[in-house]
DNA sequence: TAAATTGATGAATTAAATTCATATATGCTT
DNA sequence: AAGCATATATGAATTTAATTCATCAATTTA
């Protein structure tokens, strides 16, 4: 009894506050996290967290919380260490080319938090637009390329990093808000604002309106807040990660609304050379990614099975 | 991957240089540490033991031992603590009465380990040879016993500790040194040399001589020590545990068989009220008899099933 | 007040760990 | 160097543990 799989929950538990916002980062059920606790307290005849909403540290909680924060890092640094001592001790290079825009917003912080951990990788950010940047990878110009889609190919070995929803923007009062979810129609009068990307990079564009044969007027902005301010001026709608105007519409900048009955999800994944892929620096990078993202992104989701190290 | 367990392994593995002799103090079969010490290899693609006879750590496994010596002793009191918490705070007494001499020279050591862990307890030796030591529990003169048999009574929980062999001591040169092991009938001859204590207590005598018809002259002494010598100056015959004689066997003194056949093995088991069994204080104080005497004695073997905390 | 979300729970399922049986390796003795 | 004793490795069978599934009860939100 008491093992580190407790550690984590409660770790988890006591940051998310709920089992199931909890089982999501852990990749495992509501059910299996609620066995684990029910399991733990029965053990020593002691409750760890009061069972109200959100679920809150009993004191013997507290304990528990301050020794997983002793021994957690302290048990990653050292898998991270024999990872270290497996490998030929040739420290690694992560070029990281990313499609989207707005990756950029937890990419930043899941760098920096990777290059504490491995201060010898050699980070750097390919800039610029490129048609094809798996293409990269074989040019040798990236190591690593963030995309939306994991298209096989032959010495390509892709990742799973998560799922999550596009939402379409609008201004508040937008004659489309009365509706409970958008269909590609709804975009034929609006001009569409996007980021300066081809229509193969916008999720909307490629598999909701051009199927429909519906093609907006469009407008082009560099910045995420950039394209929120259009929206709120009444200048056009958009399509944005649910994650990434969570801000703006608590704030009531503007409205969003489902794309489609089912909403438009989208996932991204990670696509190495397959020599990399299975090198322990590279694969700490997709777990910090990964980490990061469902440590600060809402309402994202696990894409497809994921193993917890 | 990499969990307490492992680093459990690790640990013992160090001390004993055996994965049999690790399996033991685990309470496993050499199987399950083999397949355990693979597995974790392979999974980190690193040797972490050298495969000779004794089993020597590689840098990477020296690497683990630190690690295990780092977190194990925090998750041992963080285990206590709990256990603490949970109790009503009502600090427990511990006065124990033993019934076999020898079983002080592990007693103590094991006390004192005990009492850094649990420096509220109080300790205490009840002294003087009762005749019927588990009375004591009952009388309110002792809180635990330390006794050779588990009989079932109303109110006593038993636990076992270990099992060990008894060995037939003789002088050098003695004539029944030339049998592979003893039996009943080569008792006869010779004066036997125990502690002072009632053939009740002597598990030679109950199990072997007397239900033969046999009863030797009798020469007692206090100590351990007292009674080898004696066995060594030709003065007759001595039974004692295996893990007791084993230094004095390495250096000659004295020479020892087994005892019939099979051998004659005796067991160890703690006796209490039932009320104080199943606290917290308690349990780990049996826990740590055993952890010590495994660590110590040699020879000695696990006593029907056992949790591992 | 209804609907939605969340946690709890028993049973079924799946996965993991351990044992069993046995082969292979190592070290010691003669 | 051969044989013996003891230790480790390993695949398959078994057992045990963990997780999921299906649902109910409780709580919160609309």
């Amino acid at each position: 009894m008491l093992a580190l799989k407790h550690l984590r929950l409660i770790e988890v538990l006591n940051e998310t506050g709920s089992l199931t916002r909890a089982a999501t980062r852990l990749f495992l059920t509501q059910s299996a996290l609620s066995h684990q606790l029910v399991a733990l307290e029965a053990h020593y005849g002691l409750m760890l967290f009061v069972r109200a909403r959100p679920l809150r540290l009993t004191p013997a909680g507290e304990y528990l919380l301050a020794l997983a924060r002793e021994i957690l890092p302290r048990i990653d640094t050292a898998k991270r260490d024999l990872a270290r001592l497996a490998e030929d001790n040739q420290p690694g290079k992560l070029r990281i080319a990313v499609e989207c825009h707005t990756c950029y917003d937890w990419l930043m912080p899941a760098m920096d938090a990777y290059r504490t951990h491995w201060p010898e990788v050699e980070m750097d950010l390919v800039g610029g637009f490129h048609t094809d940047p798996i293409a990269l990878l074989a040019e040798d110009k990236a190591d690593l390329v963030i995309v939306s889609e994991a298209q096989p190919q032959k010495g390509v070995v892709f990742n799973p990093l998560f799922r999550y929803e596009m939402l379409a923007l609008m201004a508040t009062g937008h004659k489309l808000a009365d509706k409970a979810y958008l269909t590609a129609k709804d975009f034929s009068h609006d001009p569409l604002i996007t980021y300066p990307a081809p229509d193969r990079l916008l999720d909307l564009v490629r598999r909701v309106l051009k199927p429909s044969g519906i093609n907006p007027e469009r407008r082009h902005a560099e910045l995420t807040i950039a394209i929120v301010q259009l929206v709120a001026s009444r200048k056009g709608l958009a399509a944005l990660p649910a994650w990434a105007v969570q801000s703006y519409l608590e704030r009531g900048y503007v409205v969003a609304r489902p794309i489609t009955k089912k909403g438009l999800w989208s996932g991204l994944y990670t696509a190495a050379r397959a020599d990399d892929a299975q090198r322990a620096f590279h694969l700490d990078f997709i777990a910090t990614l990964q980490e990061q993202a469902f440590m600060t992104l809402p309402g994202i989701e696990p894409l497809l099975e994921n193993e917890y190290e």
